[in-house]
DNA sequence: TTGAAAGCGCTACCAG
DNA sequence: CTGGTAGCGCTTTCAA
């Protein structure tokens, strides 16, 4: 079934009835109708691969993440396609499990599709990779690329602030006991939030202790890093979580462990997605701002107006919650 | 950049380039790596487009669901998504919110980039879509599509057990003023949940009293249901939820009203999502196997063997899962 | 307002 | 083992 089948039908040339479907340029009404016509009764429905490939460009941006099964990242995609609709465009999404191998395939079959645009929202980001998007010649948006990247367009998140105003409460509260439970993304921002982290503990007060554990970027995960982190007799006032996603986890083993939150543990998440107000107790948390992000993700590649940007980086702020899950250090 | 670019560079033809690029029949590794080399060198990404043109074959599944913010549909898109992988196949999803118009949009969308098999998994299904995939003569399959739809092959969820035994136990241990929260998608097996509720209910005492609220299929939709459930002076002893996820949203609602889960308020959900587990107190629901669903639709889609299944319809058994957010009614 | 025809980049078949 | 080439289904000049 294609374009000269309806054409025979309608009595009128392929040029035609590539006209009404695409309402380029004016048609009689008459023969309009007729092709209209033609195409209902054949149920006719367009190859989307031969219209890209005819007419060079292609209407749909892709997009990369690392864990769309995270709220976190989901809600960026949201942000992404409803902008991306409203733009006249399509989205497709390719989930990498943080797996650098899925991100490299997911990249190839993103520059194979000839995506109007491309943005990479992971945390497992290779250098070549990032070279090799540049070099395919479409608009590009990193989240968070480290590394001496020059002109990519970036967006950087600025976590620095957002942990240290974590550890700067707890420690005011009296937390001299500190847990980090973080994930197993080999690189990234993640890992600089555990060094942040530690640093900023350790400059409160260089005494202070903090350990570390670490599993996947689930509820699961969360759990299993709170049962490590409290084995062996190490028993934290204060654990701070890299995510709400693990910190709920932690919750659920803090829970089983007959350790009340926030009386003799305090946890702090961060993200502030909307589980974190729904969970018991609500998480003290640190907000991103996905819509923010997601915003600036779709303005790079599909500007409303003018040429993409080239180069740019974006910071975002992120910005303190305190809920019901910190409180005082037992015996403060 | 195209293949007849590489082919000079490497003084080839194109026939041959595409053959080292598929590795299809036997090329002269000498020729492999001269082509090899050309493509590094150049950079060259073939453009899937023109190959699915050619090829006149796509190796890319397409699967269209209602909400995959719920973790319960992105575990099935997940089983899915592993599968294909593991049988050489992409697949690209779509969201449509229930929207009924996203639907429509998703189905013209996947026909036009002629997947290799498409799957809905939509409670806002439509006959005419339903009639429309069936003539794009490829494989399909649906999930819970109702209606007297005669050869397709669809997956059918056997609630009435699950939710029979939710209702009989509840009304086991004393539960005689019920409430049902929903959510708002117009059509589909959800109201079919609810009904059976209803149904069910009426059956063990025809006196009890059952009043039903709905909102949006998220954790703020649970919350907000519960709180017009409760309005108005209406004071169920058992709320059940058409999901987990609103089930958590009511637990939230509940807790601020100062109402303790299961000592005042017994709360059910349903699906079996790992929050349920998770959450404080854990729900007591009824399991859906999602990885069964998964799998089901990826061989319908791309057997391993053999043609694709027609007319065929596969049941699933849901399974009570007990935990800690129910109990025996107050005063009982 | 419409038609004819030249590609878009690739695969696959037929020769050699 | 390799090259030539006819499409795949559509868009887009260029003419009419």
């Amino acid at each position: 079934m294609n374009l000269e089948e309806v054409a025979r039908r309608a009595k009128v040339s392929t040029a035609t009835v590539s006209r009404v479907l695409n309402n380029a340029t004016v048609v009689k009404s008459s023969t309009r109708a007729r092709v209209l016509k033609a195409v209902q009764e054949l149920k006719y429905h367009p190859n989307l691969h031969a219209r890209t490939l005819a007419g060079g460009k292609s209407r749909t941006v892709g997009v990369i993440m690392s864990n769309l099964e995270n709220p976190y990242f989901f809600d960026i995609y949201k942000t992404i396609e409803s902008r991306a609709h409203s733009r006249g465009h399509e989205v497709v999404v390719a989930n990498t499990d943080y797996r650098p191998e899925q991100l490299a395939a997911s990249v190839q079959l993103m520059i194979g599709r000839r995506m109007a645009g491309i943005a990479t929202v992971v945390s497992e980001m290779d250098s070549a990779l990032v070279a090799e998007l540049q070099e395919s010649q479409v608009p590009v948006v990193f989240y968070d690329a480290r590394g001496p990247n020059p002109n990519i367009n970036n967006i950087r998140l600025n976590y620095k602030p957002g942990v240290e105003r974590v550890v700067e409460y707890l420690h005011s509260v009296g937390h001299r006991r500190f847990g980090f439970i973080g994930h197993h993304s080999v690189l990234g921002p993640l890992n600089e939030r555990q060094s942040v982290v530690l640093e900023t503990v350790l400059r409160y007060s260089p005494s202070t202790e903090v350990r570390t554990a670490a599993d996947s970027d689930t509820l699961e995960g969360g759990r299993q890093a709170a049962r490590t982190l409290f084995s062996g007799g190490y028993a934290p006032t204060a654990v701070i979580c890299v995510n709400d996603i693990m910190a709920v986890g932690a919750l659920r083993e803090l829970r089983e462990h007959g350790l009340r939150v926030p009386q003799d543990v305090s946890v702090t998440g961060f993200d502030n997605v909307k589980l974190s107000e729904f969970c018991s107790p609500a998480l003290t948390t640190v907000h991103i701002p996905r819509e923010r992000i997601g915003n600036i993700i779709c303005d790079c590649l599909i500007p409303e107006s003018g040429p993409p940007p080239v180069g740019r980086e974006f910071v975002i702020d992120p910005e303190f919650v305190l809920r019901e899950s910190t409180g005082p250090a037992p015996g403060v």
